[in-house]
DNA sequence: CCCACTGACTTGTTAATTGCAAGTAAGTGA
DNA sequence: TCACTTACTTGCAATTAACAAGTCAGTGGG
């Protein structure tokens, strides 16, 4: 078990919006992770397999911090054996247009980016 | 002097935008600075004074990871004493709507947060 | 039953980054 | 000369991240 880390839901830096969205997801791998949520993978091992290869330690972490925000929710999908599934919450959804920003930004001044969404239909 | 980080100007983990420009922004401090200069502060001491109170060591290498990347340019405005500011490229500014969607999702999720950009005009 | 295999993690260890605190250096003003 | 300001550096201790290996439930085949 990933222990409950200390950098509890709600230590805030400030009240700025943009410092406390930081706080949760201001790191390399987040919205790695909740992008590929988006592009609909559900599960751990096809999370793992994205081609920035998140290190299994890491991941794992990340999806406990991102559950405790209700920014992904963990369910079980099937028993016998047990399989998870990792969903967007509404809020999780709702990291949309941050994403998006961001896949224009990338796209238009890092050379060599291509993006690759599926549309949500 | 901030000794020239390995991370250098073009180390992508993979061709996505997202994960591009999380290699460059993926942390909890560099789009802070951003959000200071999008709020018209200029100055070493102006950024160190954000309320958020970010370490002078990390503003220093923030600020030459972002010129590198030419994000920031750094000129200096007087000589005798020299002083420098440090103004948002357009590149820079076209992180705007990254910005913005965070500070959407920030007040709409995180209680207790609170946006207040002067709209520039 | 035994063995290999998969999914979903955990543990251990080393390496890299952060976060203070303190220090430096040029220049100004009194 | 002294105190003060701006703009950084330097030195560690303390976190975090990265990588490799290990665990554990369950399944399918021989």
């Amino acid at each position: 078990m990933v222990k409950a880390d200390k950098s509890n839901i709600s230590t805030k830096r400030s009240i700025c919006p943009v410092a406390s969205t930081l706080d949760i997801l201001g790191d390399k791998w987040s919205l790695l992770v909740i992008r590929d949520l988006f592009a609909g993978k559900t599960t751990y091992s096809e999370l793992q397999n994205s081609p920035e290869k998140v290190p299994t330690n890491i991941l794992a972490n990340r999806l406990v911090r991102l559950t405790d925000h209700e920014i992904v929710e963990k369910k079980p999908y099937q028993t016998h054996p047990v399989r998870y599934e990792y969903i967007l919450t509404a809020k999780g959804r709702e990291l949309g247009p941050i994403l998006k920003s961001m896949v224009a930004w990338g796209e238009k001044h890092i050379p060599g980016t291509k993006a690759m969404i599926k549309k949500k239909r």
